[in-house]
DNA sequence: CAATTAACTGAACATCCGTTCAGATGAAAA
DNA sequence: TTTTCATCTGAACGGATGTTCAGTTAATTG
């Protein structure tokens, strides 16, 4: 049996990356085998290598996806304003960003230890792009008086952590709306780095 | 061959959770065999089971230790004065613990997944409690007018992702001694949470 | 209709997995 | 010295692993 029917590239190719995505984020890429991704697809296992090279590029791919995609949208963004104001624009656009895509975030931060070396060197390149231009914000707040921050790059990274541990315990229908929960992190971003808020 | 020299129960053992420790954090408990732990301790790989019922154990082992130890040692260290004093002890006291313990950190936030149900309830309980305690502070700083936190939980979950971020890039004789970082996150931590630093 | 081709199956490959266990080995006890 | 025992080896167990590929099927093309 093969083709159940009508032509099936355009619709098991995404089918294989969201497999793939879900039981990644679920398990664990190690954890996981091709064959399980095929089951989750519905086909057997050998029919997923039309759509990827092996089981790395399945990994590599999901995560640069998620990281071109990630710093492509902010710059769309394009904060502007005070310091301030970016800063909290930048808040904002992060947890929008993360919150639904939880198994995407959570597979970024978790999983780069399973990428080869320059697959790794690739992932981090972007990684350190997006945390350039929270670092540009802290930077211009410092020369401007707005902020009181001793180290911009330990407050960058720290404030990643911060937002991107949303991820750790945010469920959708859980206590708190996405709204609330923007309105929390962002005064606790803003506090963070000594701002007087609005 | 067998017992090459003098009685090894004593050194065996910790030299199992020791390579258990540090293979998990690098490459993750799926990817790691007991071929290969055992190849690091010098043994064959049944050998390993005179000091562990199975894999599983190991891994719980190790996070259960060190939730157990990190609990103990701060209520040994007994915040003591206002919220925010207390809060910066806390976290100095959470940075110094951590610091020197980053395979075993890492371990506790990124293997969870690979716990079996009764060991992951077991973990989370002890999590729990060590949030609960830097939330107490923070309810503390409100009720008393020292902080501005819009919501308790939520904070404490931000914060010890702050704080816990660090060991994703903190590396011995990096840019920055022990003692600078601590005053970074202090700064960071406190000015979070709406308090004017002494 | 026949020919082509994209999509998939199912079996096979060598290798690895966690775990068990009878037997070997050397230190400690009698 | 002989016995006992903790410690470890080395082989084996059934099963899972990523990947390849010849062959099959069904949709598309001519």
């Amino acid at each position: 049996m093969a083709r159940k029917q009508g032509s099936h590239a355009g619709i098991t190719g995404p089918k294989v990356q969201d497999a793939a995505l879900r039981l990644f984020a679920q398990h664990g890429y190690a954890a996981v085998s091709m064959r399980q991704i095929a089951a989750e697809v519905g086909v057997q296992a050998g029919a997923l290598y039309n759509y990827t090279a092996d089981k790395q590029s399945l990994l590599f791919d999901l995560l640069r996806g998620n990281m071109t995609e990630l710093i492509d949208a902010l710059d769309a963004a394009a904060l502007t304003g005070t310091p301030l104001a970016r800063l909290d624009a930048f808040t904002r656009f992060h947890i929008r960003f993360h919150l639904p895509r939880r198994d995407t975030v959570f597979l970024s931060y978790m999983e780069l230890r399973n990428l080869t070396d320059e697959n790794f060197a690739q992932i981090a390149e972007l990684r350190r792009a997006y945390e350039d231009r929270l670092e540009d914000i802290l930077h211009d707040g410092v020369a401007s008086g707005d902020f009181t921050v001793p180290d911009c790059r330990v407050a960058t990274l720290g404030l990643i952590a911060l937002l991107t541990g949303i991820t750790n315990w945010y469920r959708p229908g859980g206590r708190l709306t996405a709204a609330e929960i923007e309105a929390n992190y962002c005064t606790l971003v803003c506090q963070s780095v000594g701002a007087r808020l609005a």
